[in-house]
DNA sequence: GCGACAG
DNA sequence: ATCTTGTCGC
């Protein structure tokens, strides 16, 4: 692969607008046994990302492990760009899990993204695999409110109405999150899969739980590698 | 020119 | 994203 490292804002466009023909959004049938939740965390001004990828057993959410990376980056953080300051760490602990989840969320958009081409995307097309995108706040589109009530929902649209994923109030009296297909699933079907996610906590759990790895990592509490729950 | 702007 | 103290509401 490229090395993201050494890209320029502009060429980083240009990536994203052959990348964004090869994300499938179409329904998701299969069935999941396993899921994942990935995130990066960061020490300000460092150039040392920890990034790190929970697996969890579906639907009851049990963990199962945790695969844990550091890696230097020094791609700036530019809205719209985020792909290329964590997908290589990411790609990393990906390939050091000993099993594959059947569905992967990542911290950050999928298609909800002005070309298409959220984190969650970018990662679903250089893995081939299926992937949701939960953001706790919006990157690009159109939205109502959606009410109080918990599960209560409305579309995030691009400029012409298209829908490119869901608001979610997760949790009642918490601010909504942001759901939309990575690769290799719908709209509804993301949506439908973050609602299986939530349980005590505004964000789902395979996110929630990667957040709290990676900082643990990052803070020394747990090590680099793969390591069983 | 001005406002918006994932992590 | 990270840092950081107190404060407010359920």
């Amino acid at each position: 692969m490229k090395d993201y490292n050494t890209l320029t804002v502009p060429e980083a466009t240009l990536l994203q607008q052959e990348m964004r023909n090869k994300v499938i959004t179409a329904p998701f049938n299969g069935k999941i046994a396993l899921i994942g939740g990935a995130d990066i965390s960061f020490n300000k001004f460092s150039t040392t990302v920890y990034a790190g990828i929970v697996l969890l057993r579906f639907p009851s959410l049990e963990p199962v492990g945790y695969s844990l990376v550091r890696k230097e980056v020094t791609f700036p953080y530019v809205p719209g760009f985020l792909a290329f300051r964590e997908v290589p760490a990411l790609l990393d602990a990906w390939q050091q899990l000993p099993q594959k989840p059947d569905v992967l969320v990542v911290d950050g958009h999928g298609i909800a993204h002005p070309r298409r081409m959220g984190i969650a995307s970018h990662f679903g097309v250089q893995t081939g695999q299926v992937t949701v995108g939960s953001a706790k706040k919006k990157l690009y589109g159109i939205y109502e409110e959606p009410g109080e009530k918990q599960g209560a929902h409305t579309p995030l649209v691009d400029r012409q109405g298209v829908v490119m994923g869901t608001v979610l109030r997760s949790k009642q009296k918490v601010k909504p999150i942001f759901v939309s297909p990575g690769h290799l699933i719908d709209v509804p079907g993301s949506l439908a899969l973050i609602e299986q996610c939530i349980r005590k906590y505004r964000l789902p759990e395979p996110t929630r739980l990667a957040h709290n790895a990676v900082n643990q990592f990052r803070l020394g509490t747990l090590p680099e590698g793969y390591s069983p729950a």
